[in-house]
DNA sequence: CAGCTATAGTTCGATATCGAACTTGATTAT
DNA sequence: ATAATCAAGTTCGATATCGAACTATAGCTG
């Protein structure tokens, strides 16, 4: 709910946080290209940032995905041609999931449409805002995940 | 995904705000009792402290789901006599929505439920630390939420 | 090596979420 | 007054999300 005056400063921060969250999560699935969902553009956006070639539980841990949830994103993906799946050799209980040249583009083409966005954001606050900002939210997050679990 | 030092603190913020806001809702609908599901605590959780007789676009709005998202919470409810909905005469288009008996008892044993969490909370946390951080998540969301709507 | 346990991923059913189209009731403009 | 427009809520189809149960492979232990 919107956070309100009368609430104490620790519930108004848990307001605000959902809701920042929900803004920036309408936000970019708004300007995704046709057929791309939110969680997909996650996906690959992990996938091109944090390296090609991770596991699917690896992904999940990433974006605090349960297990199922990240097998449906990446069986629509692998149906769209934007991620190539390969069974590990050295453990044949894993995959590794790059993303194809068709994910490449894809990712690409969102990125400029969320771009604009982006630029606006970092005229509209600094970066030291953010810095000063992060300590207390990597605490709060830290304290909150010990006994953290993916299922 | 998980916020890591390369990135700019803009990007590390969002990750953090994301991570968090997940953290709290699978902490809090881990200790519902059953039946009750994170939404629909957040519906009964609105209309206790915002007070009852709300409308469904009212509470829609302050929770950041689309009018047919809350449609489905309400009957949900609904159906477990936990929420009373009244046709408003003033307006026939409106409905005003109130908790049962019911409703204010499964509320209450939900709070029992998540109170200890939030004394550690708050002892891991001070009071100060919240209000500090407040103003830049408050400028944040509402620099985000230019142009706002609800479906 | 045989069996137990742990890990990676999938399946399934239930609920949530979104947007578009729709219905119905109010309001506005001419 | 009546037609056009707006506002509140519902319905529907598609995707997401969760947890529990399941399969299959790996690793450990006696």
């Amino acid at each position: 709910m919107a956070a309100e005056p009368e609430d104490h400063p620790d519930i108004q921060v848990f307001d605000e946080i959902r809701y920042i969250e929900h803004l920036v999560r309408t936000a970019i699935a708004r300007k995704l290209p046709v057929g791309l969902t939110y969680p997909q553009f996650e996906v690959m956006n992990l996938l091109s940032r944090r390296g090609d070639g991770i596991t699917p539980l690896e992904i999940a841990r990433a974006l605090q995905m349960t297990k199922s949830g990240l097998t449906n994103t990446l069986q629509r993906l692998h149906a769209r041609n934007l991620v190539r799946v390969e069974h590990c050799q050295a453990d044949g209980r894993r995959k590794r999931i790059w993303l194809t040249p068709d994910g490449r583009l894809a990712y690409g083409q969102s990125m400029v449409a969320i771009r604009p966005k982006m630029e606006d954001l970092r005229d509209g606050f600094t970066q030291k805002e953010f810095r000063d900002a992060l300590p207390f939210l990597k605490a709060l997050r830290t304290w909150l995940g010990e006994k953290p679990s993916v299922s």
